[in-house]
RNA sequence: GCCGCCUUAGCUCAGUUGGUUAGAGCACCAGAUUGUGGAUCUGGGGGUCCCCCGUUCGAGCCGGGGAGGCGGUACCA
């Protein structure tokens, strides 16, 4: 019976590629997310939230010729039979609701989005199966200055969160550029025929980042062999297209201006010289903003989404930090986008241009816990220790009167002693405790223990009864003046290297 | 999806040729040291040895299958 009952018990355990956020990590999360707000809303956008879920032909989820949804979603069948998956990103249920509301909307309409998305993929290091995107997006406009905002904006928001201009960049390239590099090496980059192999390819040059030429040259090819020996399929490109591609990838490494490797191409082909001819828009809008420094062409970026069609970019952090096991890493890629021009004609037939970009917001939440590591812990709340059980009510007025100047606090509602109190006040972060036991009281007074002068001063004693005398960083107050005292204790670490300890702070 | 490595307490790990009741350190809880975080001492709670099947008198250990984790790689709309 006992068996069988513990063998029904269900495990405790997270769904796999999901992750509990609690403490200073969601508080971290709750502040960038404000932050990444107050800068989009500054640039004019308007906020827009869409449900979790649409309907699977919405997002255009279908497996090819099935009527079940892709497996990389988390799809369920409503009860009349029609398929709806959790959203996978923010820009398709964008293109859902521009179409649906067109006509009330203005042109342009610019509007962010910031919540989770969903994808049902196998989780890695720093990848889950839900994560955070905050995106801004310009709809219904093909002026490249939509694209170039888009940039700034992201250079904007990514300094906002505290990382230096020194430490990112913004490259862009244009997918038109490569469209007509397709074209030289004779792949058609339109064709239905040839769009399977045009993916081989461009994905092959995304990872020139990754494995360098040599890297690159074997996926244009046959084929490469990575380190557990598996095997990845090659484009079968001949040498002479392979040479012509690498060769272009190669280029960008060059001293020479990356506006020159762009403008060599643009002389052989009309795809590349109207892509480029953007590009060279984009700079002159970059430079005249003062955005020159942050912000680049870089003819490597190439985006693994088909649905770009004109500008691409990706924002990259560019500093290395070393992890916990003394490992050097680079960051890299923090988000990302570009134009689409067709995503909304999927439902209206008509044509509305868009651009816009996507940042995700682990990974940066993840580089500036590097990059301010040690900083402000945010201040527990002041306890009230229960001396006496009789008398929780003083205790509790106690706890009411710190609350009602703003002071975060609370009563302890353990059962254990002082020790265990005092010891509960020390993980929970407290700046002090309030301390009445019925000496005190007989004399109308309280006790305020300073936490983190204590710990400073007590570091000293080595011996015992030293420890049990000395009572540091203890003041006696008349309970009248309770609040005001806290209050200066409080401010006092709040300045000094804590985060605030006012209520969701 | 494919390849490799791994899985014993909350954490880090021992565990003999297969042999009584599976251990350590840290962490946690309680008590002592007047009513005070640390130190010290004493005590305590915690384990389906990842799961299932097999071999065996007997499996944490041997065999088979599966799951999970980590790391590559692919995919990433």
């Amino acid at each position: 019976m006992a068996k069988d009952k513990t063998d029904n018990r269900p495990r405790a355990r997270l769904p796999k590629g999901f992750q509990d956020l609690g403490g200073e990590d969601l508080r971290a999360t709750t502040r960038m997310l404000a932050t990444i707000r107050e800068v989009y809303e500054r640039y004019g956008y308007e906020p827009l939230e869409t449900p979790a879920f649409e309907y699977t032909d919405a997002l255009g989820k279908f497996l090819p010729d099935q009527d079940r949804p892709n497996a990389g979603v988390f799809s369920i069948a409503d009860e009349d039979e029609q398929w709806m998956s959790l959203r996978y990103d923010m820009t398709a249920p964008l293109a859902r609701y521009v179409a649906e509301n067109k006509h009330h909307l203005p042109t342009p309409y610019r509007r962010y989005a910031m919540g989770p998305v969903w994808r049902n993929e196998k989780p890695g290091p720093g990848r889950f199966r839900q994560f955070m995107q905050c995106d801004a997006d310009t709809v219904g406009t093909d002026s490249v200055a939509a694209d170039a905002e888009a940039c700034m904006l992201m250079a904007d928001v990514i300094e906002a969160l505290g990382i230096a201009k020194s430490d990112f960049r913004i490259r862009v390239n244009n997918r038109k550029v490569l469209d007509g590099l397709l074209e030289l090496i004779g792949i058609n980059p339109t064709s239905d025929s040839d769009a399977q192999r045009r993916l081989t390819v461009l994905r092959a040059m995304d990872k020139y980042d990754k494995f360098g030429a040599p890297g690159v040259t074997l996926l244009l090819g046959k084929g490469r062999k990575d380190e557990s020996g598996d095997f990845t399929a090659g484009a079968q490109l001949a040498p002479d297209q392979i040479d012509r591609v690498v060769g272009y990838l190669e280029a960008s490494k060059e001293a020479v201006p990356l506006i020159a490797v762009g403008n060599r191409l643009a002389n052989e082909n009309v795809r590349s010289r109207e892509g480029f001819d953007e590009l060279q828009r984009m700079v002159e809008l970059f430079s005249a903003a003062g955005y020159g420094d942050r912000i680049a062409f870089d003819p490597s970026v190439v985006r693994g989404l088909d649905y770009y069609t004109g500008p691409v970019f990706e924002a990259e952090l560019t500093f290395e930090v070393k992890n916990e096991d003394g490992q050097t890493v680079r960051f890299g890629s923090v988000g990302g986008g570009g134009r689409y021009d067709d995503l909304v004609a999927r439902f209206t037939g008509q044509k509305v241009p868009a651009t816009g970009f996507s940042l995700g917001l682990s990974r940066l939440q993840a580089a500036l816990a590097i990059v301010k590591r040690g900083a402000a812990q945010t201040l527990g709340p002041v306890v009230v220790l229960v001396m006496d059980k009789a008398e929780l009510p003083r205790y509790q007025k106690m706890a009411h009167d710190l609350r009602s100047a703003g002071i975060r606090a609370e009563m302890y509602l353990g059962t254990s002693g002082m020790k265990a109190q005092m010891k509960y006040a020390d993980k929970r972060g407290a700046p002090c405790v309030v301390i009445q036991g019925s000496d005190e009281r007989a004399k109308g007074e309280v006790q305020i223990k300073d936490l983190i002068e204590g710990a400073k001063a007590a570091s000293a004693i080595k011996d015992n009864a030293e420890w049990k005398a000395a009572r540091p960083a203890q003041l006696s107050v008349p309970e009248a003046d309770l609040v005001k005292h806290v209050a200066e204790i409080v401010k006092l670490h709040s300045s000094n290297g804590h985060a605030s300890n006012s209520p969701g702070g």
